[in-house]
Order: structure tokens, then C-alpha cells, then sequence
DNA sequence: GTGTTTGCAAACAATTTGCAGAATT
DNA sequence: AATTCTGCAAATTGTTTGCAAACAC
């Protein structure tokens, strides 16, 4: 059951956001895409976004700002958060895969992943 | 302006914190407050707690979940999140200055802190 | 008495969902 | 023809806010 079907504005979202590198939010995504498709409507892209999510085409970073963000870069690596403008940027480092060996260590769970949030003043902000 | 007067709604909601290691939500800690002051609002309880945030007496924490958590430990320090029950507990290590060093390496904007966020699954999950 | 805090309810913002019709296979 | 996907609107959830009364100093 659950065989995916095409659908335009599905194929819309994931081209739009593969041109992006600055973890739009749904409304974001939503605004542009109505450009080409001005019926769209929210409950469709968070749909896409969700679907696409699970199939692991992109994911979903949450910045506690109230809204969630899409990347489209599905790679593990870290989240830069400027504290001005509150844009989201890529951190281009590998991430530190010691990290979860660390934190096991005094730690009863078991440690599967990381993530990590830088915060700051971005370049932009900086002038 | 802005002189802070007591109050035993906040002091409660301290009290109840500095109690719980657990990280509540908001909701959570209504319901507990609720127990000795019927009467306290949901509006008051979200009022102090950004309140005692904004004083440093209480951190928030965003796991992406939805709704916000608050923990009485103001001290940098990592969380972890259990992917069965959703549980939030602290990771027992120092956070590693040295990501921020790494991270500032290939990364154009300053860096001034980070927070770590690790998933897996809680012993009590794991039985 | 002045200024802060509260309870209540209404407002808000982000996201999800139910449903009938449109699109895909 | 069968099933998935869409648009719309209403529903949910988490959080904030306006206001008059209550409380602290």
C-alpha cells in the first residue's frame, strides 16, 4: 500500500528547495512556490514536506524559533544560527562522530546520532 | 522601571523546577503548580518562565517536538533525547570548547557558543 | 498610592487533518 | 477503475497578549 504517485507541486518543492541553502520555512517555500503555482496551497507543502522527509530527500531542522526549516542537504553536519538576523547557514565541518563516544561514556542510554547548533553573529551581520 | 515584586506563583514554579531534572514543558509544569494554586493561569506560568529565563534562572530548550522545555540547570551543558518515550535527560559531560574552534575554521561569521543534541534510546527504554 | 503580577479570555502562529474533487497510474 | 494527491477550510497545539482586578512594596 502507499505507492507515490507524481505530483507537480511535490516535484515544485524538492526543485525549489535544491536551489537553496538557507533552510527556508514551509511559508517560505510555500510563497515562492505559489509563484508558479498560485493554488498550492500550505496543507499540500507540508505535506510534501513530511512525505519528503520520510523518504529522507530532506530534512528538518528545528532552531527554536517557532518555525521549522527544510534543507535539502540530508548529509549529517552541523547548524549555524545568527543571532542578529536569525539566519540559518551550513557549518562546513564534518561532524564529530568522537562526540557520541564521549557522551556515552558516563551516559546509561544508547547514544545513535548528534546534532549541534552553532550560534553567533554571521558574516552578513558582522558588515 | 521594572523593579521585580515577589511573587508566590513564581516562587512555586522555581520551587517546582529546581525539584525536576526531567526538563518539563510548560504544560507539565500548569498542571503541577496547578496542585497547590488551583487557580494559577497557564498565561502566568509561560509569563515567569520567560521571565526567569530572561533573569538566568532557568534555560529553555527546543528539542523539536513541538513544545518547549525549561530546566533549571543554567550551566552549558548537552541534552539527550530518547526516540521511544521522548524523554529529555542531560548528558553528564563538559561541552567541547574545541567545536567552536573547529567549527570557526572554514566558517566566515564569529562564533560564540553551541549546544549539542544527542539521540538514541534511554535505559529505561532499553529495559 | 504606584507599579507589578495575576486570571481570564481572546488572539496568534505553526502545523495538521477531513473531505470531495482533480490528477496520476 | 483504483488510488494518490490537492485545495480548501476547519481543527489542533503551543504560546502570547489585553485588560481589569489583586497583590507587593
Amino acid at each position: 500500500m502507499g505507492a507515490l504517485k507524481y505530483s507537480r507541486q511535490r516535484e515544485s518543492i524538492k526543485e525549489f528547495l535544491a536551489g537553496r541553502r538557507d533552510h527556508p520555512t514551509a511559508d517560505v517555500i510555500y510563497m515562492n512556490i505559489r509563484r508558479s503555482y498560485p493554488n498550492i496551497s500550505l496543507g499540500t507543502v507540508y505535506r510534501n514536506l513530511s512525505l519528503l522527509e520520510s523518504l529522507g530527500e530532506v530534512q528538518r531542522i528545528s532552531c527554536g524559533d517557532g518555525a521549522e526549516r527544510f534543507d535539502p542537504n540530508t548529509e549529517r553536519h552541523y547548524h549555524f544560527v545568527c543571532r542578529q538576523c536569525g539566519c540559518v547557514q551550513d557549518i562546513p565541518m564534518l561532524p564529530l562522530e568522537e562526540l557520541e563516544a564521549m557522551a556515552s561514556e558516563s551516559f546509561e542510554g544508547s547514544i545513535e546520532s548528534h546534532t549541534a547548533m552553532f550560534y553567533g553573529v554571521c558574516s552578513r551581520c558582522r558588515g
